[in-house]
DNA sequence: CTAATAGTGTCTCTTAGACATTATCTG
DNA sequence: CAGATAATGTCTAAGAGACACTATTAG
């Protein structure tokens, strides 16, 4: 038996800076001249996964080279049936260090994630979902530091850490706790001792995801409420 | 543009008695007359979701109701490209609360998941993530509860715990934490009170899955090394 | 000289984890 | 009466989290 369906993959692409987590959009001319912002996505090409579909596609459509990225990882996979036609997508998270493109263009929109403009229900249940992993998976792992120049000081590190996770912690539990974990390695180039206002900076010693042994412990945010067994729920 | 693909759904459908773990399998006659098996998987069916396809293609092939399940989640989708035809498949993981069946006929075949017979190297990725991704879940949520009958006592509890985790625990140690979470309400039909020899019995307070304040921290498993960023990792 | 920022150590409390005995029921 | 099994408490060690000051540099 054969069975076929339209596919696409979606992508939510975050990048950060200064204390603020970014998604980028793309923009969709509505027939009442309105304009729509989405998710970028991509049908999936036929013979090419969905990740190379994509991978192309925002290529296109928003000059992203496959370079600007630092971290991919499949989401879930959505299905709506619209007009007794399934479409499925298969959705990412990508993460990009700093700003790496922040082009305002009228097809292209980066927007900080606390203002963003109006979206599909599925797509904020999207984006929705990949904040709240990226949070979850900030407190066990080095995730983190893939939205940070390669080169950080602890500082800009706990921000962004206060930043994902939406709370914040004390400075110096923060340090012992980061430097306990053995995850980052110093570096320094011609400076030879650190001094106040000149930060010792860090590099992740490994420039794959790392998993923490003893993770961070916070309360993280009520996992809203109950989910229907049958809906998918991940994580 | 449109694209269209063969998409399929599959599960892993696992059940738990006296210490092991169960895996079902179809079997599927091969060319040559030997036994290939495989996991249930099913076309989706146009104009419908990838959930009600298996659904409905497990009640037919191996008998399984809906009120069988106690617990479901998507896992991953995979795609894999044969003779530039691609195929994609969208994994889930299927509880069942004790044996609700082990009718092993010729075409189902229930094995104790140390016993798989012969799979392809992608079902075994499949089983193994599955495997995984509950391992890592049961020390967080009660979903170990899932698998096991709605009633139990804390000696079935632990000794479930002890096979998803693959590691024992002090007895004394498992029960102080288990009781501290308040994730159980104790079930006293006529029985009074405890005594030895005849253990408390306990279900779930909730029938979702509730996830932990305090999780158990324990080695969680090596994370198999490091996966390749561009390649599916999920969680 | 003032303001801003990086760096550092101690103490307390909670949680994790090791560990042995008693009471009851069954055969 | 012997064997099996459920229940229970204490102590120690490690980790989480609260908390204040000093030294330097920039303006």
């Amino acid at each position: 038996m054969e069975s076929k369906s339209s596919l696409f993959s979606a992508a939510v692409i975050l990048q950060y800076a200064s204390g603020v987590l970014y998604v980028t959009l793309t923009s969709h001319n509505t027939p009442d001249a309105s304009i729509a912002w989405r998710l970028p996505s991509t049908p999936v090409f036929p013979s090419h996964t969905s990740l190379s579909s994509l991978s192309y596609a925002l290529g296109q459509t928003i000059g992203l080279q496959d370079t600007d990225i630092s971290y991919k990882e499949q989401l879930y996979t959505t299905e709506t049936i619209r007009e007794s036609q399934s479409h499925t997508t298969i959705c990412y998270l990508y993460l990009s260090r700093g700003m790496k493109w922040h082009k305002g263009t009228q097809q292209v929109g980066v927007f900080p994630i606390t203002k963003l403009p109006k979206l599909s229900q599925e797509d904020k249940a999207i984006v929705r979902y990949a904040l709240d992993r990226f949070h979850a998976k900030t407190l066990y792992s080095t995730i983190v530091g893939f939205i940070l120049p390669e080169v950080f000081d602890l500082t800009q590190l706990q921000q962004a850490f206060e930043t994902v996770t939406q709370q914040s912690v004390d400075r110096r539990n923060f340090r012992k706790k980061i430097l306990s974990l053995g995850v980052l390695m110093p570096h320094s180039p011609e400076q030879t001792k650190s001094s106040p206002t000149t930060p010792t900076r860090y590099r992740l010693k490994s420039s794959q995801l790392t998993l923490f042994d003893t993770p961070f412990r916070m309360q993280s945010a009520k996992p809203e409420a109950t989910l229907k067994a049958s809906k998918n729920q991940s994580r």
